[in-house]
DNA sequence: CGGATGTCAGTCGGACTGATATAA
DNA sequence: CTTATATCAGTCTGACTGACATCC
């Protein structure tokens, strides 16, 4: 375990790095990714994921909505609640940093060879069964770096 | 890659999380975690891999400093250097976390079959191997999330 | 009414730009 | 003199706590 935590630490790190485009803050891009992966979602709920205060999470959020890339609903079966929900240009921002991702890590791991290649597309299934599971463990989820 | 890289950005989210400490702020912990790993290291240093300008650092490193996690050295091959260099309770610091990352990652990779946890350890040297071609490419290398 | 949801007001840490002292 | 290294001064974004309006 430990070998294995040092170099997910240090692939982490570049990883963490690959988007070149970085004019939005840390929980704003975390924001975003977890509205595109999890679809609309109240304040308080990303609240919670997020691990920000509530009125820090309106400030964000009214920031994002100034910026066009989120918008505020009201949620028809709670006068309360609000629902933040991503616009096109704020959709359209997650993937163009996805696509980024996509071709740096592309041309990386167009470095290796078919062995090391095969070994990493072979970890795939298992790392998805870690999300699952830490998904359903404890309450310490987030979606950080959109 | 789409595949892969999706999963990779999941995983990410969820590694990130995974340590329980939280009162340091990304770029405190991410510079302590290039000291941590590389030794000490000049501010100008600093200020390359962790993308940040030089009177930031200069700030991030005087609030490291009073917290004692860190320690400023006059470089005696230049006067006009500073060398940063961990203190022990910046190293502990350091230590606790990666410690902390172990076992949260240890116990969920408890729940994995042997195949899976198999599939996970044979892709590590190839892990290995594109933090190296990254090291060596393009400048776009930091140390975040200590 | 009591609890949940979201916002407002005020404060503060931590980033930036621009200017400055000192040593190579 | 010019360049590199670090710091100082002033500003601004984005976080926090505490108080509060609104709806279930």
């Amino acid at each position: 375990m430990e070998d294995l935590t040092t170099t997910i630490e240090d692939f982490n790190t570049l990883f963490i790095r690959l988007p070149t485009v970085r004019q939005l803050g840390f929980s704003s891009l975390s924001v975003l990714h977890t509205l595109s992966r999890r679809g609309p979602r109240r304040l308080t709920a990303l609240t919670a994921t997020e691990q920000l205060t509530q009125p820090a999470m309106t400030s964000l959020v009214s920031r994002l909505e100034r910026d066009g890339l989120v918008e505020r609903r009201s949620d028809p079966s709670d006068g309360r609640a609000v629902l933040v929900a991503l616009t096109k240009a704020g959709a359209e921002l997650v993937r163009a940093r996805h696509a980024n991702r996509v071709t740096r890590l592309g041309q990386l791991i167009a470095g290796l060879d078919d062995d090391q290649r095969d070994a990493i597309a072979r970890s795939m299934p298992a790392l998805r069964r870690v999300i699952e599971l830490a998904a359903s463990g404890p309450p310490n989820v987030g979606t950080p770096e959109g």
